[in-house]
DNA sequence: CGGGGCTCCTGTGCGC
DNA sequence: TGCGCACAGGAGCCCC
């Protein structure tokens, strides 16, 4: 699902089409994302307000209203955020803009959510935020993080409480660039191993944003089409494979309960 | 603190 | 071809 990169791409493109947008019309389809007994507050505190600021940290969008509000999405497994000038099909949330461009939250597997933020609520979420791996995080905290943790490293990564924004697609192709296994304990890392996989890291990120994210199902952007970061992977969903590096057969595992794959030969 | 498992949903793909 | 099961990019919560 979107991560890091597709939501930074999601961003930059409302960004570009809603910027000065002004709120007339919002349709709660879903009762699961706003419950009935919330929906008349949402709506109220949307209306007649205009977007002035696109913001992200880590996986969260967060669009900055006139009159110091927000409304903060987090897109989970398969939501898509689509600007259109009149959506078809399913959505759970649509809002309508004084030029008539329409906003649709659609969302196949329905863990995405929403939340309508008065000026000086607190986070939304009941966890603590990290900071955001591309943007908040310095070499020294990273190798830190790695380093002060008995975890394996790609749950580690993919922890937004220590860091924002990684998930299971950009954890595994850094720890395959990093030539680093994924269940090794972040406390055996070494300091060298942990500075590149900081640095590889940032490089595989800001490298798919340029590609505007990878879609292997669900994601698109903001326009509905397809990014094309998925062309850089090397081991995600890529087991059985061989190796791009040394042609030895990836090996695919669980790590943390989600799936992994790496070089059993390249990765140490 | 760490790890495993379950949960919220729907769809896909594989093996038999 | 059909069926059932495992699994899918997230993450909170519970239990040990």
């Amino acid at each position: 699902m979107p991560e890091l990169p597709e939501v930074e791409t999601i961003r930059r493109d409302l960004e570009e089409s809603l910027l000065g947008r002004k709120i007339e019309e919002v349709q709660v389809l879903d009762a699961r994302l706003v419950a009935p007994s919330r929906q008349t507050v949402f709506i109220h505190e949307l209306l007649g307000r205009a977007l002035e600021r696109f913001d992200r940290r880590g996986k969260y969008l967060i669009l900055g209203l006139s009159g110091g509000g927000r409304l903060m999405f987090h897109l989970r497994m398969t939501g898509q955020l689509i600007v259109s000038k009149k959506h078809t099909g399913p959505s759970r949330l649509l809002v309508r803009f004084d030029d008539g461009t329409q906003l649709a939250f659609c969302d196949q597997r329905r863990f995405g959510e929403v939340w309508s933020l008065k000026p000086g609520d607190p986070w939304p979420s009941r966890v603590p935020l990290g900071p955001d791996a591309l943007t908040e995080l310095d070499k020294e905290q990273f190798v830190s993080i790695i380093k002060s943790r008995t975890t394996r490293i790609q749950p580690l990564l993919m922890d937004q409480s220590l860091m924002a924004g990684v998930g299971n697609i950009y954890a595994q192709e850094a720890l395959f660039k990093a030539a680093v296994r994924p269940t090794r304990p972040g406390q055996n890392v070494t300091k060298k191993e942990a500075e590149r996989l900081y640095r590889v890291l940032r490089e595989i990120l800001q490298k798919a944003i340029t590609h505007r994210g990878s879609t292997s199902r669900n994601y698109r952007d903001a326009y509905g089409e397809s990014g094309s970061a998925q062309t850089l992977h090397s081991v995600y969903r890529k087991g059985g494979l061989p190796c791009r590096r040394c042609s030895t057969r990836l090996r695919s595992a669980r790590v943390g309960g989600r799936g992994s794959v790496f070089c059993p030969r390249c990765q140490k």
